[in-house]
DNA sequence: CTAGCTGTACTATATCACATAATACACCTG
DNA sequence: CAGGTGTATTATGTGATATAGTACAGCTAG
C-alpha cells in the first residue's frame, strides 16, 4: 500500500511532485526513517502512473538521500542527514531571496512571511 | 542601454531568468516605477538572446503588470500594485510551504531561514 | 511626409524534457 | 523454482524552449 498522499495537479511534471509528497511525508513524520516504501510497480499501479515515471522519481529521491535501495527486497526511508554547505547555501541563499523578490513585488510585508514560516513549520499534512 | 543585470545559468529557461532578473531590479530599487524599460530588440542584442525569446520576457512581465507599454515609444516601469488573494496565498502557502519543507529535510533551523529573511530583505542587487 | 523606431504576430526548424508502452535482466527471498 | 525487487533498454508522442527570418501597424522625430 502507499503510505504517503499526494494530489496531482498540472502543470508540474508527475516525478516532481511524487518526490515532494514523499519529502513531505518524511518531513512530517508520515513516514519515519526504518519505515518501507513501495516498490516502483507498488507506486506505479496505485498511483495510475507509468513505472518509468515512478522510477525516475525513486531514483531521484535515491540519489538526494532520503531512500535507500535494499537489493531484491525493497526501499526504506533515510534517515535525515546534515546538509552540504552547497545545498544550505541554495536554501539560504537562492531560495530564500526568490521568495523575498516575489513577496516585495506583491507589497507583501516581512512580518506576514516571517508569520507564513512560523506557521508552516509546524506542519500537519493534509495534502501532498 | 540596458539598466538591469543579469548572469544565465544553464537549467533554467532563459526568459525565466531574464523576468526573475527585472523583477529582482524592480524590488530591490535598481528599476523605479517610471523608468524606461528598453526595447525587446535592445533587450534581444543586449544579452544576446533572440528576439522572440525577449519577446515571451516581455510580454510576461507585462502580464505580470510589472511593465507597461506606449504602443510605438517603448515600455515602462509599472507601480507596484497589491496581490490579489490567489496571489497571497501562493506565496504564503505554497511557496513558503516549499521552503519548510526543503529546509527541515536539510536540517536547517527556523532561526536560520527566518535569519535569511531578514538578511535578504534589505537586498543589494549584486547579481541576477 | 518619411525614415526609423516601437510592439506584435506569424512560419519554420531543432532540441530537449516529460510521459507513456513494452521488454528484459540480475538480484534476493520464501 | 516462483515471484517479488531495482534497473536498463528501445520506441513513440507531445509540449516547451530557443533559434531564424519575415512581416505589419502604430507612433515619433526629423
Amino acid at each position: 500500500m502507499i503510505n504517503f498522499t499526494i494530489k496531482f495537479q498540472s502543470g508540474v511534471p508527475i516525478y516532481e511532485q511524487v518526490i515532494y509528497a514523499v519529502k513531505k511525508a518524511i518531513v512530517t513524520e508520515q513516514l519515519k526513517a526504518g519505515d518501507r516504501f513501495p516498490s516502483v510497480r507498488e507506486v506505479s499501479k496505485e498511483l495510475r502512473i507509468n513505472p518509468n515515471t515512478a522510477q525516475k522519481a525513486v531514483s531521484h529521491l535515491v540519489r538526494e538521500r532520503l531512500l535507500e535501495i535494499k537489493p531484491g527486497i525493497g526501499s526504506i526511508i533515510s534517515e535525515l542527514g546534515a546538509a552540504t554547505k552547497a545545498q544550505r547555501d541554495k536554501i539560504l541563499n537562492d531560495e530564500v531571496e526568490k521568495l523575498v523578490v516575489e513577496s516585495k513585488r506583491l507589497s507583501i510585508k516581512k512580518e506576514e512571511v516571517v508569520d507564513a514560516i512560523n506557521r508552516g513549520w509546524k506542519l500537519d499534512n493534509k495534502e501532498g
